[in-house]
DNA sequence: CTGAAAGCGCTTACAG
DNA sequence: CTGAAAGCGCTTACAG
């Protein structure tokens, strides 16, 4: 079964193909076309089950409706939620939405980029990885429509919707402290991420203020390619360096889902030994005995600014530059019994 | 900047554009394009930064070098991690993966299926809803290429590639029975679908197998539409009408993830007061205390059959129905403290 | 109110 | 070894 096409239509018919696209595209009219036309176009249209070719009419119109949407990791709980509420808010604006995982390698996002903008993406959202501000550049440079989510680069100026992650930060590492703890560990993930290291201007505010003070051996770092092994390395190193350590602060949830297993493998009881909190919210942290005390992020909410401003933008076909909009959200901190 | 063309590139060399569109593709060689002139080709697509337009490619060719994967939802554990590995696997056959979730509902699956057709999928993965089976009849119909995963009709000749559930869900019973179980609840998603009456099957063999009996008020079946609600309700109605209850088999993921947090709500010990064992192991059963026993399925292993045998249906452009198949993969079953 | 025609950017036989 | 031309299926001014 051959698929029917829009001149199948108008040969049958006896009419233009001209004007079959005007009533398959609801501009009947405003083209003026008699009702009983439109209605014998439809009519045909169904019958034939005709469905219109995207490349043809992406190649004439230029526009695709699809957006592109880079994350870490589409598997990663936080970003799966941010990709499912991405689809839904873009579906409601007509936009599908096309995922991928840069696996936070500069040269993976690089490709996926090139690789989005081939398909012809109308626009991108993407939460950029480390080294990768050039790429950044140049979609400004090339007038490409984009949004940041989740993360950004100060220095450029760009659509950003973020969380307030120094206040997030400070606000689990405070109440850490307020439980009692005195010897705060922070275990952090290898990376020059702005984000990240307000997490970590977070955490040390929160210190000084409590007039707790702060040691560089509290402080470890885990390089992302081999995330398990150094996890297990660091955390290990952590309490061996600092044997009075009574709580840690994981500023991600993969690093606290798998901080919490590497303590349990060193028979390190949750809150009794040493208590924690983590920046993130995922499912399971209501489920852990005890629940894990978790910084929520506002993933509805954050990804329905991200779609409103990507298709504000996409559909204003803006030549102007300048009027970037940098919007932080609240998270809200969540206590459960892993904090004592 | 305006988008570099082939044509573009064309009248800059003076040559034509088929000559340019040969170079790019690599056909240079099997059509006896000199080196020299290949080489001038490329040098000016690099400086031009040309890149093609795949809208006119794929008009052209009439492949898109892409398939769709519909899942019940993309933020299910489960199917993240598939939807991961499928866009791996895809990837490295040069294909591009759009995701989207069905919601379980056949509606939006319907319209999810002519929305990837539309936009020239060439092939498409699904996880099939209830109530679908006139879409994939359709798609038969239609030649498009499809492989089912995770779900199938057993009536509809197709590619699938499932894992043994009946046998997966009898060995977790059986364990719980070994451990010392004698009245074992089962708490299902209402649905008609196959695999999970495989998994029902699987319990029922076990229990018979053992000399345990089975009692319909050990059943309980709760709506998708009201999850949470009825999670609740139903798993309060099994312990209230069972009161010598001492275990519970959840054959999915979701059922297992949001009955422990029911049973915590109720105050039951596990395993103490009631033994659980889950069919699927989404990350956290390892890091609960005590940790959840549970199937796990090869998904790895699964998405890169399905994806072998999609991108070869593609590729070989078969006419010739009939060999379809039918693959089953075992599943692992991991002890942990749940069953007791 | 409707038709004819150009053109989006490619690929692919066909000629030479 | 290379060029000229048709055509994929649409949309959109332009005419009438």
């Amino acid at each position: 079964m051959k698929k029917a096409t829009l001149s199948d239509i108008a040969k049958e018919l006896g009419v233009s193909t001209g004007l079959v696209s005007m009533v398959i595209n609801g501009k009947a009219r405003q083209n003026r076309i008699s009702e009983e036309m439109s209605q014998k176009v439809m009519d045909k249209a169904a019958e034939l089950n005709y469905r219109p070719n995207q490349f043809a009419r992406g190649l004439k119109t230029g526009r695709s409706n699809t957006i592109g949407l880079i994350v870490a990791d589409i598997a990663n709980p936080f970003f799966g939620k941010v990709a499912r509420a991405v689809e839904d808010y873009a579906g409601q604006h007509g936009f599908y939405v096309m995922f991928c995982s840069s696996d936070e390698n500069p040269e993976k996002s690089d490709s996926l980029i090139k690789v989005m903008i081939d398909r012809q993406v109308d626009g991108l959202i993407i939460a950029p990885t480390e080294k990768s501000e050039n790429q950044i550049l140049s979609l400004k440079k090339n007038n490409i429509p984009f949004v940041l989510i989740d993360r950004f680069f100060p220095k450029i100026k760009c659509h950003r919707v973020v969380v307030k992650n120094k206040e997030g930060a400070y606000s689990a590492v405070s109440h850490l402290i307020k439980m009692g703890a005195r010897t705060v560990g922070y275990v952090d993930i290898s990376s020059g991420m702005w984000h990240m290291k307000q997490r970590f201007e977070g955490y040390k505010a929160a210190l000084r203020e409590a007039g707790v003070s702060f040691k560089t051996s509290l402080y470890k770092e885990v390089q992302y390619s081999l995330f398990h092994e150094d996890m297990q390395i660091k955390i290990s190193d952590l309490i061996s360096e600092n044997p009075d350590i009574d709580a840690i602060f994981f500023p991600s949830n993969i690093l606290g889902i798998q901080g919490i297993q590497v303590l349990k493998r060193l028979q390190k009881k949750i809150p009794d030994d040493i208590a924690i909190a983590c920046f993130d919210d995922p499912e399971h942290f209501s489920l852990t005995e005890p629940g894990v005390s978790a910084i929520a992020q506002p993933i509805q909410e954050l990804s329905r600014k991200v779609v409103d401003l990507l298709v504000h933008d996409i559909n204003v076909d803006k030549k102007e530059h300048g009027e970037f909009q940098q919007i932080e959200l609240g998270t809200q901190f969540i206590i459960r019994g892993s904090s004592g």
